[in-house]
DNA sequence: GCAAAAGTGTTGTGTCTACACCCATGT
DNA sequence: ACATGGGTGTAGACACAACACTTTTGC
């Protein structure tokens, strides 16, 4: 398990890992799982989770295998790749390629995560290893922008959910306040959602039951279409 | 130059490489730089232009350095990673992880390229080897979504250009038509061109002169935000 | 004058935000 | 009855497509 990482860095292949922005709302705050790194370089830095690229397997396989000890792979609703980072100097003691992949969890599950592993909101990141505070902000933008023209809200949301608890999760992803009216016609209009036609009763505090949602499709659709330069007719 | 590829398909770490879709509109249509391969594998075939990470370099100088042999680096307008292919098999003699770029080259220059390289419509691909023909259909699409919502197009014209050029340009890169009206107020109103002050002359043919344009800015910017779940205000 | 090409005016449509108002429940 | 939270109605702003019309040139 130990080896000296000098001979690596003069090789004439790279290294290759895997990483992962891990990102669930949490406690109404998007939040990633952070890994406490137990070696050099960086040795008790926060990090992302993640770890080399073997043999026989795809980048995808590499990063579900390696966050399966994290976090179980069944929670993870959704897995893109983001990109890959090649800075010769990324990494100070060998060179090492880095390829991030962005992957949801959703709200209802909390998976049970090891003692060296926390969710830490996005909002207020520690230091992190590596380039690795780029690569989460690049993977909430990534949602950001994608929860605006895509269905992608499935893998926050739990499988059946009231407009204000979807509202909530947007508000926490986006990182600023949405109006439950709007986000239910959007979404609606769009055929995004489907009411389950069940209701959920409402507290002791009384109101009215609210209709409960899921979404029609729990894969990455885009539903709304670049506005402008379309084709005629 | 020649070495058996073999031992190299159970090394630990897996080769890397750089690739690019360099797109350019050519005679009205988007065409796609190829290189026909001199060597085993897929020798003979035509392929997407790149080569070997080297030591020392990011993935980014590394397809420069690469694409610099087939045409002028400094046409490159525009140049941003695509993705990482890992698929274990997609390389049939050893273990190959490509990086793909797209870039963009300006419909005013010619560059020189060398007789192992052409341009081709994107339309009408010939087989390609590996899985460069999703490579660049992937290439294609991202060109085409950016057109939309950013000033991408800066990097498809030249300096200056009419309404009508670019018009010709845009519809020749989405693949259906595109009105100069509304093309021009789209660009105008969000403030993507402005005019130069100056006029074309007309043909032999007559008609009216055109006014000159240049994008405002030769930098990638997102002019069109995501339309909906904007921030309250 | 006439054809050709460029550019503007105008109208209609669809999507979004904001906000007022109505509905269904608990106490 | 009234407070609480959910949901609908409606009006205004804006961006866009489509198309008619005007402008400026060559012949």
């Amino acid at each position: 398990m130990s080896r000296k990482p000098q001979p690596e860095s003069t090789s004439r292949r790279p290294a290759h890992v895997t990483l992962a922005v891990v990102l669930q709302v949490r406690d109404a705050r998007l939040q990633v799982l952070l890994w406490q790194r137990a070696r050099e370089p960086f040795l008790g830095a926060w990090s992302l989770p993640g770890g080399y690229l073997e043999a026989g397997e795809t980048l995808e396989q590499s990063i579900r295998r390696h966050l399966a000890v994290k976090v179980d792979v069944r929670e993870l609703a959704h897995l893109e790749q983001l990109e890959t980072l090649s800075d010769p100097a990324r990494n100070p003691s060998e060179w090492e390629l880095a390829t991030a992949y962005l992957g949801l969890v959703p709200a209802d599950v909390d998976p049970e995560v090891p003692d060296d592993t926390r969710w830490n909101p996005v909002s207020r990141l520690p230091e992190l290893a590596y380039d690795h505070r780029a690569i989460v902000l690049a993977g909430r933008d990534r949602l950001r922008a994608k929860l605006s023209y895509t269905n992608i809200g499935f893998a926050l949301a739990p499988p059946e959910f009231t407009i204000s608890e979807l509202r909530e999760l947007y508000a926490a992803a986006l990182g600023h306040e949405v109006s439950a009216t709007n986000l239910q016609r959007v979404l609606l209009r769009r055929g995004v959602l489907e009411p389950t036609g069940e209701r959920r009763e409402p507290g002791r505090t009384g109101g009215r039951p609210a209709a409960l949602y899921r979404f029609r499709s729990r894969g990455l659709e885009i539903t709304d279409q670049f506005a402008v330069l379309r084709p005629p007719g």
